[in-house]
DNA sequence: ATGAGTGCAAAGTGTTTGCAACTAT
DNA sequence: ATAGTTGCAAACACTTTGCACTCAT
């Protein structure tokens, strides 16, 4: 069948092999991980589930493979209060969305992608400021807890 | 001279009476040192001009006075990328405003407060979230970057 | 073959905690 | 008087780095 759609495992090995960057396994295990979810995933929580997929994936491999993966635009990371940072696909890897955290009990929502649309517009007229939408977290107190 | 503005420094030990916490000299060092800068400060900072301010607060102190103040809103912090978390006045101690944060080279600048005011009202109509602007990192790329 | 990527262990950050001494109330 | 705060040192979690080795190209 022609035509179907990639995965992000191939879509990420295509995109690498692009850039002239190289496909490893850690890469793609780490692509894999986060694909396989919509959780918003801590370093930590990445490399024990790559650990399973990929036996022998170290902590620093995983922080450096999210760099790169960083670097090329496949993978964003948000910064949730206390929590830590967390990170997810993005581009054409992930649907555009953004989070909605809760300084109080820290639960996290995702809303849809365009909602800061007009402010991004604003911003970019008015101060020539390119927002990202993905990488913002809008902080705030949730509906059970106010 | 009655009724004269107050300076943070009387406006947060009035506060903290209020509501029966303890005015101490780590916490009004803590306020006096965010109150005389519009700089975004980091705990670090904080503590070594609080340190010269009264001479022998300690880091701990500093952490545990930020989080205080931060629970009776008159603090509140932002997480500024892989820069760290850096903290600044709130509510009436300080006028409304949010940050946007450039990835590339880590400048911080700050827009009026209502900027977000629509997203804040839709998202609190859709989904009872109230939004807390000031808490918000809007993170995207700045003009000499882009 | 060659250099980017990896595993490992060790060093850094930034932040929190247990406890005894202190101090604001 | 006494409960909340502080200083200190030690523990903590998270992330980065130097080095030798491996593997993708």
């Amino acid at each position: 069948m022609p035509g179907t759609a990639k995965g992000p495992a191939e879509v990420t090995a295509q995109r690498l092999r692009e850039r002239g960057e190289r496909v490893t396994p850690a890469r793609l295990a780490v692509v894999e991980v986060l694909a396989a979810t919509d959780e918003h995933l801590s370093a930590e929580q990445i490399g024990e589930r790559a650990e399973q997929l990929r036996p022998g994936i170290h902590r620093a491999t995983v922080y450096r493979a999210l760099d790169a993966l960083g670097e090329f635009g496949l993978v964003t990371h948000v910064h949730l209060g206390r929590a830590g940072t967390t990170y997810h696909l993005a581009g054409e890897l992930a649907p555009r969305h953004l989070h909605l955290r809760c300084g109080e009990c820290g639960v996290v929502l995702d809303v849809a992608g365009d909602i800061l649309d007009p402010v991004r517009r604003k911003l970019h007229r008015e101060l020539g400021f390119q927002l990202a939408p993905e990488q913002v977290a809008l902080v705030g107190t949730c509906k059970d807890c106010s």
